[in-house]
DNA sequence: TCGTAACAATGAAACGATTCAAAGATTCGC
DNA sequence: GCGAATCTTTGAATCGTTTCATTGTTACGA
């Protein structure tokens, strides 16, 4: 039980070459019923199992894709992973996982070690402005998908999604079920996505006659953040108050909703319609069921794989990006007024 | 910018022999100061990255290590995988993660291609009773530790946490803040995690004269199921309401609560106390903060890890079965009465 | 100046799979 | 029964790295 048996041990304890091994392997109608039976019972009897690395190192590369993104306990990424997976498994890839934490240390670690391992290809959520690093990879002769980023089409292929067409639907879907004095909370405001559909969500005002759309600045992203907003508009007189509130994530959204339907001076969505954006697992299970801004991320995954098959594939070097609209999910907290 | 460089190259480059470039490479000690140099030089001009599969299949294994879990969106296995990944990069491996998905197809798939990559050993949160894979896996000497899941001792090493204490954990706490009158919620009971963490919290209630445990059993373990359990003790008179509730995870409490403080005829924590278990990011972020019961697991993966490398490093198999004691978070639900 | 120890550099062999030209076996038509 | 065509099998060469016995070089004390 000491060491794996090899293509080697087996073509010996069948009596045959190891060249004809790997044909059974490889290229089962190269050879006959009866060798190949034989060859079999001996890689049973063995317990023969593939070396992949030296599969690799004759072959010149990998069947595997690296990915690395940006934190896999974000349910974002998670879900665009489990997609990539699919689809890479689709075309006999695998895909190597890696988290940057928002790290360009770890970044940096894991575009080594997926070099080093050969992958075909490299799809990446990059940490802030890393061009330059891509750009070695681009001429190291790596072909690379930005995932959730736009990139210049002359140096890479992305696949991203239309912040800015998200906040849009979430206004216009306020607006067009009677709201007209609306409500963004989001922030710090420096983050792409928050201004994006900030900007969308403004864009729906304009076109509007009447309507109005304020600003409210959150200290980050979570319930908590929500909640403080929230707790300030409580203090409001019931006429300052919006009618229509777009939250730029979930979590604000429900930090929102907590000190609204806590303090039970306002009623979601008679007195005010709360919407959100990821549509994540809890939006679904809020007191108030939340609407929300789905994001595809499975359509995310999916076409980062196929836009780097694309690169792989081709050698001429014709990059797209690929912008993704999201969609509007009308839950209970949207309902008429 | 067709090839990749290999060592041979950079030899031919800098003028030394490629066991020298291999040796600037592995061994810096052994070579003098100008030659190093010279190598370095030619290893930068070229864009030379070692090539991993020829150097496992030199070393005859790979310095990655299978992981495979049950779900990577549970926040509990997100977080014992980080901290396997630290572990392991800190003994210089990195960690191949598969996501079986409770799926046993895609769990065999990922143990051969984990066998193929030769990895040094397979960490595993096994879907149902796989006990033959894993056995065949000891077989062929690919050393495996079970992770969340207790396993025969004279087979395999395995990190657990012990559900029973928790359950005593939570159900001592309501005891010691002066509750008498306990509800169990959680189901289906068949699930091993809710089983242990009812009977230790049974255990706890019989060494406590005059207290009473009630189980209500939901039908599974998400918000929603919490809420429908909510809302039957919601129509109880006041009476024969329990005073203190231990939900078997975080997603049930949170139902409960929504239930309760939506109607606004009870109080948390004056009326009924609240735990829950897993200490989810929600938890803290709740209407009324949540107690609940953390798992300890960034020690289960970083242990995980070490039990993995004591296998690799001894070749005569003692196995070990480390089990955790989580570990109590006291919030506001939890207050006095 | 010589001998020896310490240090550097060399390059062939090995890891295990795949490839492919060549050799060997079989089939078939006539 | 013979030659050609087809089907099988063979095994050496190859991928890129590491290892290690060997050779070459340098330094230093006697």
């Amino acid at each position: 039980m000491n060491r794996t048996a090899s293509i080697k041990d087996v073509a010996t304890h069948a009596s045959v070459a190891v060249g004809t091994v790997s044909n059974v392997l490889n290229y089962p109608d190269r050879v006959s019923q009866r060798t190949k039976e034989r060859v079999l019972k001996a890689i049973d009897e063995l317990g023969f199992v593939r070396n992949d690395a030296a599969r690799q190192l004759r072959a010149g590369h990998s069947r595997t894709v690296g990915l690395i993104v940006l934190d896999v306990g974000n349910p974002f990424f998670t879900s665009v992973v489990r997609a990539a997976e699919d689809a890479a498994a689709l075309q006999g890839s695998a895909v190597l996982l890696g988290d940057s934490g928002h790290d360009a240390g770890r970044e940096a670690n894991y575009i080594d070690l997926f070099q080093e391992q050969r992958v075909q290809g490299l799809l990446i959520s990059p940490v802030g402005d890393v061009t330059e690093r891509l750009d070695l990879l681009r001429e190291r002769g790596v072909p690379t998908v930005l995932v959730d980023r736009l990139a210049d089409e002359s140096k890479f292929s992305s696949v991203a999604v239309d912040d800015d067409a998200g906040g849009y639907l979430a206004a216009r879907h306020l607006l067009d079920t009677g709201r007209r004095r609306l409500a963004f909370v989001g922030g710090p405001t420096d983050i792409r996505q928050v201004a994006d559909r900030l900007q969308g969500a403004q864009r729906a005002v304009q076109e509007e006659p009447g309507a109005t759309l304020e600003v409210l600045t959150s200290e980050g992203m979570t319930v908590l953040a929500g909640r403080s907003v929230g707790n300030m508009l409580v203090q409001r007189g019931r006429d300052e108050l919006p009618d229509g509130i777009f939250c730029a994530n979930d979590l604000l959204a429900l930090g929102v909703m907590q000190s609204l339907t806590m303090t039970h001076t306002f009623r979601i969505p008679e007195d005010v319609a709360l919407i959100g954006y990821d549509d994540i697992d809890f939006a679904v299970s809020a007191v108030v069921p939340l609407s929300s801004i789905r994001q595809p991320t499975e359509a995310l995954g999916r076409t980062a794989i196929e836009l780097l098959s694309e690169e792989v594939e081709s050698q001429n070097p014709t990059h797209r990006a690929v912008v993704f609209t999201p969609e509007l999910v009308v839950r209970q907290s949207t309902g008429k007024a």
